[in-house]
RNA sequence: GGGCGUAUAACUCAGCGGUAGAGUGCUUGCUUCACACGCAAGAUGUCACAGGUUCGAAUCCUGUUACGCCCA
């Protein structure tokens, strides 16, 4: 042996040596200017909120693998890494930290928040850039972008001056969803519905200059505070002639109208509703088309104000009960039913939401949306993978609704407005303050105070401009020009509206461009029992531990070999109990396999390279495995090469690991043994194995990377700095299309040698004496004869002879059938008759049962007609095999039982 | 209410018109000089249900059931 390697793979030792070299040497950081086609991406950036979990292992795993192919492929590849700044999810980490202090941000004030928001950020990102290297990612850190960093700030800020030129940016008073834990508005889609058990509640408000009354149902009685009139149908008989008329709105005494409006509903309650248009959105919209009051009865904090009269300071869920028992006790709680409803919950805050009346900033997107509508209607633009996600974006676009992009809070890119002082809300737009007071004196005529606006943008505000700001945008920097529009996107499917749609209409309108030409979509990782993981319930599995058990190569090819390209969520195989996990154990496993399939070769190759040893032996040369081995190495390769094209990721992965467990470690390398013994033939085979096992290995890296690397560097001991993920991706150029057909008989006799040694049970080590094989077919005993030393070395036969015919007076023997090869096992002792019958009548059973199909398909002239000619034929023979099989077997079963 | 997805071996999943596959687990035999994180041999399925199309259906169509997700 002429090199020691230990036998077992230590990713812990390989892959953090592997991750520095790669960055050292800035193989991931392509010059612009540098050959080949561009291929560029973004990471989607990560929250800067703490540590990645395994769904971002799987989102940032899966791009990578094609990220490595495509660099392999000769692309010009930039996958370009950064962090999102996460305005809510940050204010909620650290507001949680205060309220453990006794504190609020408020307390603390604006700077000082600011303060511990840029020392938490920093700290996180260490984290993240630590996880996202461990995880072998291909990133170009050379080019690493921060949403909330300076030169993104100054493309937000341009972008809102322009839109808002443009009068696509404006003020409005709506109702937002008020989130009264994190302070601040949240769009739509940060609200989630949850079905809880409440009440319904009956209120009785007396009819105002009468002995009448209106008995109203709601599930917030504490609203009716701010309610400003009480809603009918307008048709209904029996409250039509109340409409118009007033009613009494207890506790305070205020009096209200009665008005009717074909949006309620008749049958759902009493069918009065009370109407309390700042507090809810159907009751806006009732408010709007009757010009009610729009009165606000909320703080920020979710205490209610003023407005509440004696419930002023009280917390939102304070004043129901008190409302509550205040009706109950003065008679005008008529009734309370036990009522499931929707509660719209803040996905961040974990609270209930408020629709809150309040001044916001919103972008009109309706244009934006059109065009970026068309682009995906008339030219496919982008395309997803898979298709069918290319819907729900579509729907997105259809129904688009104005963005509500200012958020209360501090943490984020504050808007570029000022307010000017004592005005009605007058304001300017501008970069900076000297500016804004320029603006302002041009605009009055004299100095005015500005104040500017508290709040900042929405942070997928500036993530919607991450595929070009990270290009160096609205510089026209070479990166952006030649790297923009991106190729790819991958990402989570629920991101699509969040993230792609809003994106392809922010690059629509500033680069006129849809900035990525495919959008792959992936699962979630689910946990062991399908269940979403999440930190609410602690079922999240860390990818870290995982790595830490198992080897981030291992984890790689687990979660990549899980995905088969439909977008399909991933079950993560994990034991609670021991932190185990078969899957990524399997994974491991196979690495494992590798390693010593290429210790194997390199304890063989006498320290010769690949390049010294000169390629593959001359065609005429090659033996009937080698050929068999190209063969299989070429249709692998050309596959693989064809399945990553159209990300077809985990297909891909399964048929790797069949060409390298089964084809080349079960088969080739076996064969290889005796030959690698004999001086005349040791070169051709070394020849072979370590071509083979250098395509194999570039064809593993994009999965295992750091393996692959490894034991490539063993492999070829490059002087210089080289590494494998610069060498050119196998496409099986070169390599036969085909495969020897004796290769596969020569499988099925020594298979049928090995199952009788099994029945007979002969030890596995045990040489033996001598088998005969028998064929009528010419064809087959020429393929056996052309594999005789294959088949005795696999087999481990002393002695094995062909015959046309099997001698007749055999005893003590065992056989098997082999295609229609008769394989005949010579016992010296004693044979179960019994048991070896037993057998036969099996295998001659099942065989009769499936030529009967044949021959019940074969006999039919509808088949005959219509089935493929090919197939036909294929199955003629196959019939006739079965058929010789049958009667080989049956033949056997005779004699055994006579 | 609208849309999407999934039901295949004990478990986790591939296959998506031409006689049912993998990994894990299970049974049996092996420390064979690459690997026991291994080798060899095996057992295991009315491919959710009901119709239909087809010479032929896990595979296509329709419906049903169950589970899951998204939107309102």
């Amino acid at each position: 042996m002429a090199r020691t390697l230990p036998s077992q793979y230590d990713p812990f030792d390989a892959e953090p040596r592997w991750q520095r070299f790669w960055e050292e040497h800035r193989f991931f950081s392509p010059a612009a200017d540098g050959p080949g086609k561009p291929f560029s991406l973004v990471l989607p950036p990560p929250n800067v909120t703490g540590s990645l979990h395994m769904g971002h292992a799987l989102c940032f795993t899966l791009p990578d693998v094609v990220v490595r192919y495509r660099r392999m492929k000769g692309f010009k590849t930039l996958w370009l890494p950064g962090t999102d700044h996460a305005s809510i999810a940050v204010h909620t980490v650290l507001e949680k930290q205060l309220r453990q202090e006794g504190k609020t941000r408020f307390d603390l004030g604006r700077e000082a928040f600011l303060e511990r928001a840029w020392a938490w950020k920093e700290q996180s990102q260490d984290t993240i850039r630590g996880q996202l290297r461990r995880l072998g990612l291909s990133l170009d850190w050379t080019r690493e972008s921060f949403t909330l960093d300076e030169k993104r700030n100054r493309a937000v800020v341009k972008v809102f001056i322009d839109l808002h030129r443009k009068g696509l940016i404006y003020r409005g008073k709506s109702l937002v969803n008020w989130c009264p834990a994190s302070q601040t508005a949240v769009s739509d889609l940060e609200v989630d519905d949850k079905e809880e058990k409440g009440h319904l509640w009956q209120l009785r408000y007396p009819v105002a200059d009468s002995d009448e009354f209106l008995v109203v149902a709601t599930t917030r009685p504490e609203t009716m505070l701010g309610d400003t009139g009480v809603a009918v149908h307008p048709e209904d008989p029996r409250y039509k002639h109340l409409i118009g008329r007033e009613a009494e709105l207890p506790i305070l005494g205020r009096r209200i109208v009665i008005v009717g409006d074909e949006a309620v509903d008749r049958e759902f309650g009493t069918g009065a509703v009370k109407v309390t248009p700042a507090h809810d959105p159907n009751d806006f919209e009732i408010g709007k088309r009757h010009g009610l009051p729009m009165i606000n009865l909320l703080n920020p904090n979710g205490t209610y104000n003023e407005n509440a009269g004696p419930y002023a300071g009280l917390d939102r869920f304070v004043v129901r009960k008190q409302v509550v028992a205040r009706a109950a006790a003065e008679g005008w709680l008529v009734g309370i039913e036990d009522h499931v409803h929707n509660v719209p919950y803040s996905e961040r805050g974990g609270v209930p939401i408020e629709p809150y009346l309040s001044d916001q900033w919103f972008l009109d997107v309706s244009g934006m949306a059109a065009r970026v509508l068309e682009a995906f209607d008339s030219r496919n633009q982008p395309a997803f993978v898979p298709e069918r996600w290319g819907k729900v974006y579509r729907d997105w676009l259809v129904r688009i609704r104005p963005w509500n992009i200012s958020r209360q809070l501090w943490w984020g890119h504050r808007i570029p407005a000022w307010f000017v002082a004592g005005s009605e809300g007058e304001y300017v737009v501008a970069h900076d303050e000297a500016e804004a007071f320029a603006v302002a004196r041009e605009r009055y005529g004299t100095d005015v105070q500005l104040q500017r606006d508290q709040d900042v943008l929405d942070t997928w505000f500036s993530s919607s401009l991450w595929p070009f700001t990270t290009l160096g945008w609205p510089d026209q920097t070479e990166d952006l020009g030649v790297f923009y529009p991106n190729v790819l996107m991958s990402t989570g499917f629920d991101i699509i509206f969040f993230w792609v749609a809003r994106m392809a209409m922010m690059a629509g309108e500033f680069t006129g461009q849809i900035p990525f030409e495919t959008v792959y979509i992936n699962g979630l990782v689910r946990d062991e029992k399908g269940q979403k993981m999440s930190k609410t319930k602690g079922n999240g599995i860390d990818p870290i531990e995982m790595m830490d058990k198992y080897g981030t190569d291992a984890l790689r090819y687990t979660l990549v070999r899980e995905v088969t390209g439909a977008g399909q969520d991933v079950r993560f195989d994990y034991n609670r109990k021991t932190g185990e996990s078969g899957a990524v154990d399997a994974s491991k496993r196979f690495a494992n396999k590798i390693w010593n399939a290429s210790r194997f070769v390199l304890m063989n190759l006498d320290e010769w390279t690949p390049g010294q040893l000169g390629g593959l032996p001359e065609p005429g040369a090659l033996t009937l495995e080698d050929r068999w081995i190209l063969g299989r190495l070429g249709q692998t390769a050309r596959q693989i090469d064809q399945m990553l094209g159209r990300y077809a990721l985990g297909e891909a992965a399964r048929v790797l690991y069949e060409f390298i467990w089964d084809d080349f470690c079960d088969w080739y390398v076996e064969l290889a043994k005796p030959r690698l013994e004999a001086l005349e033939t040791r070169r051709g085979a070394q020849q072979v194995l370590a071509a083979v096992l250098d395509q194999t290995l570039r064809l593993l890296h994009p999965w295992m990377p750091h393996l692959s690397e490894e034991i490539w560097q063993l492999l070829h001991q490059p002087d210089g700095v080289a590494s494998i993920c610069l060498q050119p991706f196998p496409t099986g150029e070169g390599l036969p299309e085909t495969v020897p057909p004796e290769f596969a008989l020569m499988q099925q006799v020594v298979r049928a040698i090995r199952n009788l040694r099994a029945f007979a049970q002969v030890p596995p080590l045990r040489t033996l004496p001598a088998v005969r094989l028998a064929s009528r077919n010419a064809e087959e005993r020429a393929a056996i004869d052309a594999t005789r030393q294959a088949i005795a070395y696999l087999g481990r036969v002393e002695q094995l002879s062909l015959e046309e015919v099997a001698d007749e007076h055999l005893k003590q023997v065992a056989v098997g059938v082999a295609g229609t090869v008769q394989v005949i096992l010579p016992l010296g002792g004693l044979v179960d008759v019994a048991a070896l019958a037993g057998k036969i009548r099996r295998s001659l059973e099942k065989l009769e049962k499936e030529s009967g199909v044949l021959a019940a398909r074969l006999g039919n002239e509808s088949y005959l007609a219509n089935a493929p000619a090919e197939l036909v034929t294929e199955s003629r023979a196959k019939l006739a095999e079965q058929r010789a099989q049958a009667a080989i077997l049956a033949e056997q079963l005779a004699r055994l039982e006579n």
